[in-house]
DNA sequence: CGCTTATTTGAATGTCCTCAATCACCGTGG
DNA sequence: CCACGGTGATTGAGGACATTCAAATAAGCG
């Protein structure tokens, strides 16, 4: 075996992954583990601005983002729209929309260097058929991908922009909480350009929103970086009606 | 073996039903179609206006529609707001949100008389493991929820009224089409305000929006009942900027 | 046939968008 | 080190599109 493949061997390695709580958190006995790091082909670096990979591109592999930071985005056949489908971090596994038709249907680009580790779907087919807990997690990622999805179209379908912006903001404080991060401090790793489409709105409206929960106290802002200062009345507006059910 | 028994045996036997090729369009050998059978545990009705599962339910197994209509749709915590996600027809697949937390995160209403096939989700596990073809269906069932999700994404982030209502109708058409309907009739199982929460707008800017198209004799309109006199013009809504790139 | 609900249409209002200018930041090169 | 250009972000003013509120009409259901 080469230096290279046993380095490769051990950075690709599940079983010794810190992050496989988040990534692959299926219950399994050490042994099991072993033949589980054989779903990661490849570690694969990802610069700051490159696509992962494109709409129309062949699909083949799901990837989990070791470190990083991504969006995805759709484009309209025909003028040139962009509509940013979702923001993924470390943990988090994207690609499953080329599942269907072989081909991915968005485009996923990097928001900082990025590492990702290549889990071939045929790997993941051949293994979740052998290792019950793993189908289930499977089945419960593309789940969760829907269920967050209904979110972003209630989002989009029922919000105004003050409303769309706290919960974008709380969603992303959360899960980067949850990944050991601060709790009120954060600094964005998207244009306000990006924020706008994810959102449906334009960056101006974003830009002016910010400012006003400034304007409130509610948060402090200076370009990227985020501090909330009031995070109950961020949830105030994200659900105005609270009071009144 | 009963009466009863024999009925319901026939009665929701896949391997002789005629929307297998929609709904479980696993290639199969006919002895393997026997143990798809077991898939389907009964066949339930759904009267018009019925909740076939609520959010909050315990999610148990999926649901393929055999006959009727559906809407699903997700209620804001706090305040009542109603977001309708999707309208479902014969032979799609419903329930897949609940798989994540074993629970259902969203409503399914019937909107007419309806009959579906429940089919146990450990059953769909266990004979997933047993044949590719069929695990390989459910991976590709999902990941397509997951690009319809993509796709009204986009639509309610980046369209206005008209496109939205345009395309709403060619995806309507679309899939009644594929059904065996025909190509320019149809009458609408759902309300303008049903229509208005999918695509983000008010019932009113729904009814008003298929009166400008009635006025501009791309459609003809009375109540539920829809004639598309010009697609083409449809198409050129939904996709205003073909000409300028 | 009458009641209820769904749909259509109108007028006024509001939210967000568009267009435009200014400002802040970051990296580059002088 | 600082000036410079380019990109990204902020802010303002006017306008457009969709909403809200309201009334009238039509349709469905007992």
């Amino acid at each position: 075996m080469s230096k290279t493949s046993l380095i490769q061997d051990y950075k690709t390695a599940c079983s010794n992954c810190h992050l496989r709580e988040l990534c692959l958190p299926v219950g399994l006995s050490p042994d099991d583990l072993q033949k589980l790091n054989n779903i990661v082909k490849t570690r694969q670096p990802v610069l700051k601005g490159e696509k992962l990979f494109t709409e129309g591109d062949e699909f083949n592999s799901l990837f989990a983002i070791h470190t990083g930071f991504f969006k995805t985005s759709i484009t309209a056949t025909d003028d040139g729209r962009e509509q940013v489908t979702g923001f993924q971090m470390t943990g988090e596994i994207i690609g499953l929309d080329g599942i269907v038709n072989d081909l991915h249907t968005c485009n996923a680009i990097a928001l900082e260097d990025a590492d990702v580790c290549v889990l071939p779907f045929e790997n993941i087919e051949l293994l979740s058929r052998e290792f019950p807990a793993l189908q289930r997690h499977m089945h419960k990622i593309m789940s969760r991908e829907i269920v967050r999805e209904n979110e972003v179209i209630m989002l989009l379908g029922t919000m105004q922009a003050e409303e769309r912006l706290a919960a974008f903001l709380l969603n992303l404080f959360q899960r980067s909480h949850m990944r050991g991060f601060s709790k009120s401090e954060i600094v964005l790793r998207m244009s306000r350009q990006d924020i706008g489409s994810y959102l449906g709105i334009t960056l101006e409206t974003v830009s002016r929103t910010f400012s006003k929960f400034c304007d409130e106290g509610i948060i402090e802002i200076k370009q990227r970086y985020v501090r909330i200062i009031k995070p109950e009345a961020l949830k105030e507006i994200f659900n105005p009606n609270k009071s009144c059910q």
